[in-house]
DNA sequence: GAATTGCTTTACGTTAACGTAAACGTAATG
DNA sequence: CATTACGTTTACGTTAACGTAAAGCAATTC
């Protein structure tokens, strides 16, 4: 297992550019390392700018991803602090919740579009 | 049921502004008929704006949900067009299986750290 | 040792998706 | 009849998320 990686490293691996590497970095969402002048990523890193690309996917801001890194530490605080964030949990689960719903209809009516394709297809094929 | 709209009303309904109604306009994502100088919008429309939304919710830009829009329409041409079509379906539908991963994977995380805030809140009380 | 490879910083450019403001029309309301 | 509410066009501004290019350092390969 691996223990470090160079920039066009984990660019290849996820099918970015270095600039956009630099750039998470530039912005606060990665810390790299230095040996001299060069970027070391660690394996956290690489999971930092995996989760950054999750939630890029799913359409959500870099600040906002960036939030739910932040969330993933382990939860301290008093009652109270406590009691927020969990309610903070449930905001950003309702929104994640609304994009379950929209991505279940979206896929529902493209299978109804193939469906459609095929019986389309069967009759383009009988016609033939 | 209600068979036209105004921007506003729209607006309202979705929870987003009349110039951002426009812009799609602008674009070529909507396109109302008039009553003089003032748009209305019909059933159709305010689906079309409806799909545009849900696409944004799910990262999409307007031109990727301008397209599946269009794919929306009855499915038409020879068998050979028919078939590419069913590529593009499937292709569209790969992506958002990625989406739902990823979404599921987040959620996970995301129940994993309540869990953790409860166990807290608990230990938090039982000090108190 | 010249050239290629990979990294660096700095800095200006670009695009999507609107925001904001000005200046105006029209219809209904007090 | 003045004001308020709702609509219009035109046009410049803004922000996020990078792209692109220049200029240079360091190691390794021919």
């Amino acid at each position: 297992m691996k223990t470090t990686y160079s920039i066009s490293e984990l660019a290849g691996e996820f099918g970015i550019t270095t600039r956009t590497i630099r750039f998470y970095e530039e912005k606060g969402y990665l810390s790299p390392s230095r040996e001299g002048t060069r970027r070391i990523y660690s394996p956290a890193d690489r999971t930092s700018l995996r989760l950054i690309l999750r939630g890029k996917r799913l359409g959500l801001t870099l600040d906002e991803t960036a939030d739910m890194i932040k969330m993933y530490g382990s939860p301290l605080g008093n009652q109270k602090q406590l009691e927020k964030f969990i309610v903070r949990i449930s905001e950003k689960r309702s929104e994640l919740e609304q994009k379950r719903r929209d991505l279940e209809v979206m896929m529902n009516d493209l299978q109804g579009v193939e469906n459609k394709c095929h019986v389309a297809l069967a009759e383009a094929i009988g016609r033939e």
